[in-house]
DNA sequence: AATGAATGAGGTTTCATTCAT
DNA sequence: GATGAATGAAACCTCATTCAT
């Protein structure tokens, strides 16, 4: 019941769909530059005119991968803010939680995280906005007392961002570690450092 | 002696340096897909015809930068090897000494680095290499025990490599930190970690 | 009766006009190559298909809109015919009555004069036929002795049309004169010329 | 001497002049819509690129021929200005070879004409500044009372400019009559009139 | 009477690259 | 060593029009 059954394509939202989801892939892979209207309407079935019926550029539709991704990520965070009980015993654990939720976020959104998270030209103001995000947790826990005083919280903040970005690509993508491998190893240097201590 | 009696001035190898020159600014601006061989031609005061003189290709050029961040790289890395002295105390010394000598590397080499180490697809192999490379420096530290031996030293590595790409964009370059900072900072956290200890 | 227990208020013969109506605001305002099907829809609240219900191409709804202005024109001409009277002292009168009423027309119609008479490639034939309708009255009015005998009728009849055209446009649709202004100045100037007489 | 016997399309100007002038003939006949650059170039024998390489537009080479239009257009009207000789006599004489030039020039420059004069957008600025120009002229003669002063002499210009687009295309393009002939039956009803006077 | 979805055909423009001199 | 001129290939986009329902 309801619109099933219909004949060849007589459903604009599914073409939509499959043609944002195409294109996620082709500017995944190929960049933006590289990849061609003529390549997504192929791939989905149709011809080019059908794409301008979604989308009013290519531009547009880059564009609306790009909001998904902020979308989503943001969703994801503001999840998990709002923590209260800052025991000294569960920074880890609660560090690990949140790096964790978003490497499994990376992991489960691999096109999306590389066209807007990595490639884009936007890449630089999420991953600032991140940074800052991330800044802001840690400055709390440094006023807790758990840091150091004497470091540049948001050198460390950076620290944590280019990492998640780096060991996505190299690890998580690559299927050599999980997302909580990397997660708690990641942790473990950051938090510790890599000094040995008796 | 030399280039004499040449037309207009026309010394081929002042060309072909100048050009090259030209091109790493494009392309460190803009990117190898909007850098134009006409824009590079136009500033350079030659013709089109004249850059096919000197590259086989858009392409060529682009990996002649690339070639030449690489080798510059190398040297830089070549030259800081052979450490004898492998006391406890001077580790950070040694680590910061290292460090260093790459921001250094990478704030007077902006626009190669930014060709070839942030933006383009060889980045990635790059990136690997000089992964390795430290990798390697710290598994001789973490063999001498001056490391946790519970660490994946890949891990590290890739994070001090992240760091360094993601620090020198947001710092160094943008002049809000010096080299010297940087190393120092970065170093601090990634040998002590972050927790205060008493 | 009439139209009753249609979807959504159709009545396919107020679609019909409607469309009409906004294609002549629309092809008045842009020209025929600027104006889209798609807007005309979109102001008439309908879909693409339903234009091709009601017209077989582009081109029908121009021509028709076309053929609305021809015949309103000639139902106008038609009627102005038939002078009886013909002595010379009513002979600007007559003059005036006819231009006026012209005048009056084209204010009335801007659209559809717009679209026939001043932009169309229609509108050379039908400046042909006005140009010949004029050419006929005067010639009668030359053969009652009225006019100089030595000028080119048609020649006259034309600068009357063009007239017509060009003040239209610049002062009656600007509302910088009335038609009756215009009819007045125009006639003047036509019958009696520049010159000074003493 | 000189650039001569050039192989085959060497000299870039003469394809840039080729390309104009077939522009010229193409807008003309078509206007700006109906002709494409796929024409123009495969009529000049070269391929499209080569259509870029002289002009960056297929709306600047349009404005092109307009300014090209305005140009001469004013050339020719400054050369006719500053006649002082102002009897009641040469009166007609002068307004004959002032109107006989613009006639003769648009009967030289029919493509052009066409372009800018009659079918372009410009078109309605260049007729309004050519009144003008006229207004100017019949002020002053108006002021030493050749003419009547109870006429609009802005109408009587407007009439002036457009009898001269009218036949231009009726009479002068379709060789029914030579620019002379126009000119002075033009001249003959615009200063006398029409109706006979004994 | 009307629609959601799709298309055929074509348009302008861009850019790396080469030919002949 | 250098150039003026030209091109092949392809990209994005638009619009009138139609099919199936």
């Amino acid at each position: 019941m309801g619109a099933r059954g219909r004949k060849k394509g007589a459903d604009g939202e599914k073409s939509r769909k499959l043609m944002l989801q195409i294109a996620a892939e082709e500017f995944a892979k190929n960049g933006f530059h590289h990849t061609k209207i003529s390549t997504i309407v192929k791939r989905a079935g149709v011809t080019q005119p059908a794409f301008y019926l979604y989308f009013p550029s290519k531009e547009a539709i880059f564009q609306e991968l790009i909001d998904q991704f902020i979308y989503k990520l943001e969703e994801l965070i503001g999840d998990s803010r709002l923590e209260s009980d800052l025991t000294f015993d569960s920074l880890p654990e609660r560090i690990e939680e949140g790096l964790g939720a978003i490497f499994t976020f990376f992991k489960q959104n691999e096109y999306l995280t590389k066209i807007a998270f990595i490639n884009s030209d936007y890449a630089c103001k999420i991953k600032e906005q991140l940074a800052t995000q991330i800044e802001e947790n840690l400055l709390v826990e440094q006023s807790y007392g758990y840091f150091r005083s004497d470091l540049d919280i948001r050198i460390a903040a950076e620290i944590v961002v280019s990492t998640m970005e780096r060991l996505t690509v190299t690890h998580l993508w690559t299927n050599q570690k999980t997302d909580e491998e990397i997660t708690e190893e990641t942790v473990q240097i950051i938090l510790n450092g890599l000094i040995k201590r008796e």
